[in-house]
DNA sequence: ACCTGAACACCGTTCAAGT
DNA sequence: ACCTGAACACCGTTCAAGT
């Protein structure tokens, strides 16, 4: 029993190059088409058959988990520019349009997204990405929450699927960017502690 | 030019049968496997060919439309009750929900309806009910406002485009009733003005 | 005028055969 | 161990042929 596939060996050449080029172009294909993209023509495009795309991916949600990754790790980043803020209520709001911005990365993507959340089971590699996002919302919110910058009803898993909401319609494209500011400002005004405006 | 097929002519008793088959297969595959069910079997079901199902319903949408004809026969009839209320707040809350309700009629019908919208293309046949209930929301923001209950910088499309989004929000199921209404409450207290609450 | 079912096209997914 | 391309299944859409 332990002498499986995956031990901590260096992967073939071969298997790097295919897994980048299916990275690359599954990227591209979600970008144009969204993450309803033909597989078929992602693997055409990397140049491999389509049981390799398979293989490497088994499912249209790790492929999409795995080309989310670069963004997750920009989210991280932008994390620590936001702590350097120290104001709590403008960490909330910056978090929220960062939030907003990874959901919008291609257009259909919040819809696997609250599936992942919906089913819950731990074969979709999706749904542990979503789980941190939520759990690092909720801190936000419970921050701006202590320093009277928000509501104390209001929860980080509310706001959250507020931002969701705001990406689909985003990405519908059936709104301007006036109407996208107006529903980002009713949310705010939503969530806000009417007095503790300073 | 005036010999045309559809004269004021009573449609042959075939065809009528067909056409309600049709409706009533598709309410309930759309029911049962929400607006992307497969039209092939609507048909099979209806008992007719596929090519009878185009002829009569030339697109997805345009089925859809007709399905949900009646909904919006029953949404105006709900408009006359909210008419009775006299509180132009309470009048605004309920035809949210009523709103919402409609929205969630099937799974995924929040998604061409928001098509609809973005294309404005005159050929689709979900454009001119959208336009219709945004029309109608707007109205009753206006008397909201009018009575001291809204912000004047709300609009009615905002308050359509967020309950648009809490109908996609309940139709994705990944979320609890309690969830729900934390969110609908965020979204009531971001157009009510603050003071006016009598 | 309307219906039928076969036909075509496209795509997701799997499997037998290669190296 | 990994790859390949053929094969299968499913479905949307159209077309030639019927009545």
């Amino acid at each position: 029993m332990s002498a499986k596939g995956q031990q901590g060996r260096k992967p073939r050449a071969d298997v790097q190059r295919n897994r980048a080029a299916l990275l690359e172009a599954a990227q591209r294909h979600f970008l144009r088409a969204g993450v309803g993209a033909s597989l078929e023509a992602v693997a055409k495009e990397a140049g491999v058959g389509p049981a390799t795309l398979y293989r490497h991916f088994p499912t249209r949600e790790a492929l999409l988990a795995a080309v989310l990754q670069t963004r997750s790790e920009e989210l991280v980043a932008r994390q620590e520019d936001i702590a350097l803020l120290g104001d709590a209520s403008e960490a909330l709001r910056q978090w929220l349009r960062a939030l907003e911005e990874y959901f919008s990365a291609f257009s259909g993507l919040p819809e696997p997204l609250m599936a992942a959340v919906r089913e819950r089971e731990p074969d979709n590699p999706l749904t542990l990405p979503c789980d941190e996002l939520i759990a690092t919302t909720d801190e936000y919110v419970r921050a701006a929450q202590l320093a009277g910058h928000a509501r104390p009803s209001v929860k980080g898993y509310d706001l959250y699927l507020a931002a969701v909401s705001v990406a689909w319609i985003k990405g519908s494209g059936a709104t301007d960017e006036e109407s996208l500011d107006r529903l980002r400002a009713l949310i705010e005004s939503g969530y806000r502690e009417q007095d503790g405006e300073e």
